[in-house]
Parts: structure tokens; sequence; C-alpha cells
DNA sequence: ATGAAAGCGCTAACAA
DNA sequence: TTGTTAGCGCTTTCAT
């Protein structure tokens, strides 16, 4: 018992009669131009399987200059994923597919950095000698070319700065948005309220455009008091603007919440009010982060996180490779979304025809 | 631009005028019995500001032969935070215990170990070379011993195997869920029912012995068919168990879930059932996961994760440090659970008095 | 196809 | 108090 000296690349070459740098080879599948026979290379495995050996990540890492862990900045303030689900969701992802690669995510926030004893999030990232960076903020511009001037590859997610000279990959609002105003406007519904967040923000503006043209591609025009925009995301700006909604005279008959955090806001305030769905008011949100957890479980509008992630990790393990060609312009993937119907949308309360609960089930 | 050659301590040492060594022990706190001067510290310092100087983590871990990385080894089949929200605050909540303390968290699945190459976890740790290891999972003996005979230290947490050699950290049910039913007979309830987990688990059991001690001591018997024990603590379990107590005669006044999953299944039925919570039944969940953010919001019976994950990593480095005592026994802590009242609970409804929204209003 | 040797950047004995 | 030295375990030319 007790740790008896550590398994080392000697002890598996002395077993197989080779030397340590056949192990290397074999255990790493370098990229050298060496050459190593089938039985050589089994006997060497098997003496490695036999030991116990596995190469020591921090000797890999020192030799090759390449760590294996990748940066990840996320959006500050983010709360739990109750509150605010999709950096939950990104992060998870990132750590997935980052791990699948041989990866490991160190997510970098300020309170991080400074934990570390790091002055800011660029000095942090850098002390840890991260292979690439993903970043979430919209707002780090200068870590960002700090981290690209050191040759550390970058990628921005989700919302990258205007006119990102790194790779980014976006979300495009439009695809799923579209098909959630043709749904609820096939089932014949001409009033949609949209609960959503205000701001110049290029990702909100681009929501709320995607629902203004869905709603004119049907030949339907918004009334302004329809639109209800808040300050963010949470669930009391999603009961409050409903509650608005709900005290103006010509209620809607749907709504389209632009997260599923606004969407809890709104079936709260549905609730308290007595309104169900969907019965008497159609919901869809946007996110389907928790959407189908919800009673009733919501039609949605997909976000496509965890293909971001991929892509995010693709892109930087792809950068991270010797580049075959010259540098070429930084690839800008924008992700579609898409639309997943579920129990929260039927018919418009006052439409003739089948009675309410038979079509609650028939849209099951 | 382009990486320019990594400063190391060999010039942050030529720059102030030292040697490599003196730079190391400034910058990393040694514990030899060599003492700088702090004109010599302060220079060291200043050159290394300048210079941008962080040492390489790689070069540390290697020489110190600590990596600085902490394995963890979830429950299997763990779902998102909607589904199963103690294993999700777990990992969150160890995640940021280890890196206060300048450790990163590896997170070891089978899958994650397939994909790095390793045919079991107990290899994949030790491939990585993990300075310890925090199991969640009462399946791993194996594992666990593996690790322990090689010398890395070990914590158990939350369901620990019953006679654990090395230290674990659980929850101890009873005082939260004795507050619980003090809270519901305080507000005149007689008929209180468990909606909860059956099985032989020493977990399980616990909840629902101290529910029943706990009414014992309030003088109550709870009738057999008011304890309803499902598979696990998913939503549809919660919806089920409910239904089959609606249908009963006899209807309890007030619930206990025994999470917070469950509770949302619970909800559900009630909703369903056109039963309103809380004039017409008060309900407390378990975990206090997300809790408050359901509707109404739940009184709950807090599980202190994040103090387990605090104590486990405690444990964990404080294992680490050259022991200056003798083996002495492991520890093992138990955490108390406590009551958050919120509004999902008020007197019975067939209480006489005040009108059942007064009361709901009054409870907030 | 294989072996020898250098060095990645750092720390901790030991010597001065 | 400071400097010298010897590796930690691995990869990768280069020479065989």
């Amino acid at each position: 018992m007790g740790k008896s000296r550590a398994v080392t690349s000697v002890d598996v070459a002395r077993r197989a009669g080779v030397s340590r740098a056949t192990v290397s080879v074999v255990m790493s599948g370098s990229h050298t131009n060496i050459r190593v026979s089938a039985r050589t290379r089994d006997r060497v495995l098997k003496a490695a399987a036999e030991l116990g050996y596995a190469p020591h990540p921090a000797a890999q890492a020192l030799r090759r200059q390449r760590t294996g862990s990748i940066g990840f900045v996320p959006r500050p303030g983010r709360g739990s994923p109750y509150d605010n689900p999709i950096p939950y969701l990104l992060s998870t992802h990132l750590v997935e597919a980052a791990t699948r690669r041989g990866f490991h995510i160190i997510e970098a926030t300020a309170e991080t950095a400074r934990a570390a004893g790091s002055t800011d999030l660029g000095r942090f990232l850098l002390s840890r000698r991260v292979d690439g960076v993903v970043f979430d903020r919209p707002d780090t511009s200068v870590v960002i070319e700090t981290m690209v001037e050191r040759g550390v590859p970058v990628v921005q997610v989700i919302r990258p700065l205007p006119d990102a000279l790194s790779p980014t990959v976006a979300v495009d609002p439009g695809p799923g948005i579209v098909a959630a105003v043709n749904h609820l406007v096939s089932l014949g519904h001409r009033q949609i309220a949209y609960v959503g967040v205000g701001g110049s923000h290029r990702v909100e503006r681009a929501r709320l455009d995607s629902f203004c043209d869905a709603l004119a591609l049907c030949g339907i025009t918004p009334q302004s008091h329809d639109i209800q925009l808040g300050s963010d995301y949470r669930l009391d700006e999603g009961l409050r603007l409903t509650q608005r909604l709900l005290d103006l005279p010509g209620r809607p008959t749907a709504i389209f919440a632009a997260g599923d955090s606004l969407a809890l806001g709104v079936l709260r305030a549905l609730y308290a009010a007595a309104v169900h769905v969907p019965s008497q008011m159609s919901l869809i949100s946007y996110d389907d982060a928790f959407a189908a957890h919800l009673y009733p479980p919501l039609s949605s509008v997909v976000q496509p996180i965890q293909a971001v992630a991929e892509h995010a990790i693709a892109l930087l393990t792809a950068g991270l490779e010797p580049a075959p060609g010259a540098e070429s312009a930084p690839v800008h993937l924008v992700l579609p979304t898409h639309l997943i119907p579920r129990a929260s949308t039927a018919i418009p309360r006052s439409a003739p025809g089948l009675g309410d609960a038979d079509l609650a089930a028939a849209l099951n």
C-alpha cells in the first residue's frame, strides 16, 4: 500500500525490451515519420497494460507546450439554470464537447481570476496556459485582443462583437420564430403578443424583428401594445409584462415569450388570472431549455446550444493544428433555430367548433 | 504578434538580478526554510509583473507531483437540473469550492473514461493523476479501493458506503423534516401525506423514518395509504402517486414531497384536479433546489449541498498536506437540513376562520 | 525500425 | 540569505 513509485515510460520500455522513444510513439501515435512494427507495438501495449501505465499529463503538457485546457469566459451575472438556462446549457455542452476531444474547460470569471491571484481575466487565462478560449461576453474585446496577440486561438459565441476578427458561432432566431408564428396563425390566431426584452443589442433586436417579420409575412400587423418589452429575461419580468397585457382591452389569443424563464412568468400571470393554457391562451417560448418540464409542456423554439458548443470547440481545436493553408478569413457560423410543438398551443378561444378539452388532447 | 517566446522564471531572475530559485520561492511561497529579504522580494515581484510572468502550471505539477486536479465521480444516469437537481447542485458547488482553493474538478463518468481511452474509471482517474477523488456513487467500492491503495485521498458524499474506511460527508434529513412536520401541525394539519421513494437504501429510509418519527412526536400515527412510495424522484412518479392519493377517500390536507422534482409532479396533479395550493392543500418539498421558482413558491427542506461540497474539498485538500499526526480514523460528517417556509403552506381547508385568499397572502 | 540525448519550466535539496 | 544543481516524465530530433 501507500504510493509505490509511479510507473513511467522507462518501466514500460524495459519490460517491452524497447526504448522510451518507442513507447512514446506507440502510446501517443506521434506525428513523426517514425514507424513501429506491429509486433513491437503489441509488446509495448501489453507491457503498458500489465504495468497500468499511462503517460503523465503534466509531462506531456510541458513537453508538447499544450496544456489541453480551454478557457471559457461566460457572461457575467449568470444565475442558476432555473433563472437563466442558456448560460448553463452552454457551459454544460462546452464541457462535454471538450471532454470528448480530450480537452478540459477552465471557466474564467472575474472571481476565478481573483481567487487565483490574477489581476484580470487575460492574465489569468495566460497564466493557466490555455490552448484556446471561448468567449460568451460581449464586453471583453480587450481580453480577446490580448489573447489573439499572444497567439491563443479564440472563438466568440452567441453574442459576438459586431465585426469580430476571430471566428464566431451565433444563433439565427429566424427559422424557429417564423415556424412558431406560422404554427399559431395556422391554428387560427390573429392577435399574437410578444413578451420579450428591449434594448438595442442585436440579439434582442433580431428576436423581435424575426417575430414582426414572420407576422408581416402572414399579413398581420401587430398592435403596438401587444409588444411588451422588459429589461431582462427573468421570471418577474414575464409576470409583470403579462399582467400588463391582460389588463389591456382586447387581449391577444396567443403569446410568444422570448425566453423560457420569461415564459415561467407568463404562466404564473395566466394561472393567477385563471386563464387556461392552451384552451384560453396559446403560449410558445423561446430557448427550449426547460419548456418541456412545465405544465403544460410548452411548444418552444429550440436554440441549438449544443451545436454552438460543438462548433466552438471544433473551431478551436482545428485552429490548434499547424495550419496547412495560409491564414484564412475567420469563420462566422450562424446556426438555425427550430420549433418543437407541444401541448401549449391550440385554436384560439373564440374559435367555434370542438370543445377545449378535446383540442388540448388532440394537440398532444 | 504571434507567440513570442514565453517568459520563464529565468527571465524574471535575470531582470531582478537574482537566481531562479529565489524567483520560485517568492512566487509560490514555498515551504522550505528559505528566507527572502523584503527588498529582494519586491524586486522579483516587480520584474514578474513587468514581464507578465506566471509559473507554468504543467511544470509545477510535474515537479511537485501534484496536478491540482480533483476527480469527481457522479451518480450515473443523472439527468438535467430540471429532472434531478441534487447532482447538478453538487457538481456546481464542488467546482466552485475546488476553484476557490486553486484546484479544478475532473468529472469522471464511464463515458468520460471511455472517451479518454481508459478501460475503467479507476484507470482513468489514475491516468489523470488526480490529487484526490470525491465519490457520489454507492456502487464503486472497487474503484474506491483502487484509489486508496494507490495512496490517493478519497471522500464519499451523500450516499457513502455503509462502513466507509474513507472520510464521508452525508446529510441528516431529520432536523429539516421535523421542522416541516411541526410547521404543518402547528398550522392545524393532522393528516399529512408523504410522497416519496421506496426501496431499502438508507437515504430513502432515513427520509421516510424522519417523517414518521416527527409525526409520532406530534402524537400522530400516519395512515398507511397516506404514505405513497414510488420508484424514483422523477416528476411522473410525483404525479402518479398524488393522483392515487387524491382518488382515495379521506384526502390529506397537506403533502410532504421527498424531492423537488417529485413536488413538480404533485403540483401538476393538484392543478389537474383543481386543488389549490395552499388554500386547499399545503405542500412542502425536500431539496430546495428550485422550490422557490415554482408557483406558488414552495416551503422546502434545504439539503446543504453547498456545505457538503465545501467539506468534501476541505477534507481532501487537508488530506493532501503531509499528515502531522499519525493516520487518524476517517472523519464522518453529517450535515443538518433545515426548513425554509414560503407560500405553499396554510391552515387546512376544513379549518374555520379567515378566507383562503387572505390566508395565502398572510403567509407570504 | 530503433536508441541516445537534449530540454520543456519548475522546485527543493544542498552548498556557499 | 542566495546560488547551484539535479531531476520530475515526457517527446523528438538526430544518428544509427
